[in-house]
DNA sequence: GAAGAAGTTGACGTTCACGTAAACTATCGG
DNA sequence: CCGATAGTTTACGTGAACGTCAACTTCTTC
């Protein structure tokens, strides 16, 4: 029994330090997602410590990409998460329990969520394009500035 | 002497409330952006109350969108407008006291922010055109699982 | 010119998203 | 087996960006 291995249960799991190095936040940070029920490792060693497996992290890379490029508070993330996750359920255990109507609500629901989702990036992508131009005409008008001191100061 | 008018100074001014409302923020959040030395009102009445003009507006819209359009905090929000301030005032007092070096130096960090801004504004670009392409793949598998529901039922 | 709405300066409170310290336990290399 | 390193829970602290009184003045309207 006392195979001497380090024990954890699942292959691809890493542990929390590794998980916060790897994907950039602190130790802290992904307790305290966990704190929220926002992200739960999928497993726990024997002793008590987390273990982060491959589908946690992706999730953790959605979380941060939906707080800083999309700009969601921690709430709006879980709501958005919490629904995919129903949506998953639904997958996997095809005829889960209450069907068709029940179906169709978190259907509805995901699909409220995305147009919501879809509606923020297109108006995050206009505002985007909007300020790339202003950037890009500052940015010839400061090359012209430079230009004009090039020739002052040649003369 | 006593016209009778209300007693302000320039015509295009709004005071605190006018400024708020129309700019989707609270006062407190104008008196704040006061205080750190973001946004000064460009005039005062008489007796003390903000006036703030049309240039004061589109600072704050400024404000706005880089706060939520590419998430700078405060400082970074003072720095880029620091810098756009600077720039202001070479073009105004157009050979500004120290000449050429100076200018040159404005012109480097205006540059610098600038390239560091398009940066920022390129890669929320990339990662909000992936995040689409996510949204509409998902939007159409829910909409083949509404058909499917339909089939389903129709049967 | 009196009332009520809006504005002024403090000053303290609040929420979010973690940071940090403490006391203890687990895991790992030797 | 032992020491170093990493992880655990619990709890209090923190910075950013405002919110919320309170006490007072100013502006506008009737």
């Amino acid at each position: 029994m006392t195979v001497g291995e380090h024990d954890d249960d699942r292959p691809g799991a890493v542990r929390i330090g590794e998980a916060a190095a790897a994907s950039g936040v602190s130790t802290r940070t992904l307790r305290f997602y966990e704190e929220i029920g926002l992200l739960e490792p999928s497993g726990r060693s024997t002793g008590g410590a987390r273990r982060y497996g491959e589908a946690d992290l992706a999730r953790l890379q959605q979380i941060r990409d939906l707080q800083e490029v999309l700009g969601f508070d921690l709430g709006e993330i879980k709501e958005v998460l919490r629904c995919e996750d129903a949506l998953g359920e639904l997958r996997s255990e095809y005829r889960s329990g209450a069907p068709d109507r029940r179906r169709r609500e978190i259907l509805g629901e995901a699909s409220a969520i995305n147009a919501k989702m879809r509606a923020v990036v297109a108006a995050k992508q206009q505002a985007l394009a909007a300020m790339q131009r202003e950037l890009e005409s500052k940015a010839a008008r400061y090359r012209a500035l430079v230009r004009e001191l090039d020739r002052a100061s040649a003369r």
